[in-house]
DNA sequence: ATATATGCAAAACGTTTGCGGCCGC
DNA sequence: GCGGCCGCAAACGTTTTGCATATAT
């Protein structure tokens, strides 16, 4: 389970297993990893009846991107927006302007391993290329249905 | 020149053609689009002392995004950055997570071209894609031969 | 003449930090 | 018991806003 590779790899660093870490962690968990920023976690906690502080889900959060758990992303709104990591399911993001939500872009929807062909051209100049990611913008199917029926 | 068809398209909004607007205007096409803040703006105008008030870069620059003629960015790093719209000049760009500096990709070395084939996929899904973009991360060309001498 | 744009200062926003006390190891 | 972690509140940097004044049309 998650928690347990969370305990191990906080072991391994010498940092300490605690409640609150636990709890944050579980918040992505339990919700699919719906792409929460630190304000949206620390009210699910509360709304738990879980007490942690703000600062520390920002710390918190923090701390799991460095253990590479989670994934900082942003999507133009001014806030930081997290996602668990799955390294089997690699994906790129679809946000829709008109309602808001982040598509998640999988397997043939997703042009990752086409862009890792480009890592290696850019590898050639001399770049070395840790990451990548691709964002689309647009209308979802849903919004662009009810705009063609308003008319 | 970019400053008439910034007066000729507040004109067609009824918008009004201000010296404040073509000064910040200005500034992208004299810095050569170098994805400065609204920030940077400000004190590259007030370094050449044009006097204009923060709050009218912030408001004219988002201006400027809304008339086509800016491109609103984002780098992980709590600051919005603006760039020149090109249409004939696509690019994606790759930030260096030692030095900071922003690369532009541009023609062979961008993969443009090929996520527009993906815009056909998904728009058989049923998305209306309006805009999409890449930044690839991790070491420049120059980082990363500092980095290999030093050791 | 009118309404839009500006300047100023204050407020808002998400995030980070300093510090005393707590608690995992 | 030690050192890392927590909660609190204050500080931070960027961006937005309200309002009175100036100015483009």
């Amino acid at each position: 389970m998650h928690v347990d590779s969370l305990k191990k790899e906080l072991k391994e660093r010498k940092y300490r297993m605690t409640p609150q870490r636990e709890q944050v962690l579980k918040v992505f968990i339990e919700t699919n990893s719906e792409h929460l920023g630190a304000e949206e976690v620390y009210r699910y906690l509360l709304s738990k009846r879980i007490n942690v502080s703000k600062a520390t889900v920002y710390r918190t959060v923090d701390l799991l991107v460095e253990l590479g758990f989670l994934r900082k992303l942003q999507f133009d709104e001014g806030v930081y927006r997290y996602e668990l990591v799955d390294k089997d399911n690699k994906h790129s993001h679809f946000i829709c302007n008109s309602c808001g939500k982040i598509y998640e872009l999988k397997d043939e929807l997703s042009p990752d391993k086409i862009l890792k062909d480009y890592t290696d051209l850019l590898r050639a100049q001399g770049f070395e290329v840790n990451e990548f990611d691709v964002k689309f913008r647009g209308m979802c199917p849903k919004c662009s249905k009810k705009t063609r029926k308003d008319k």
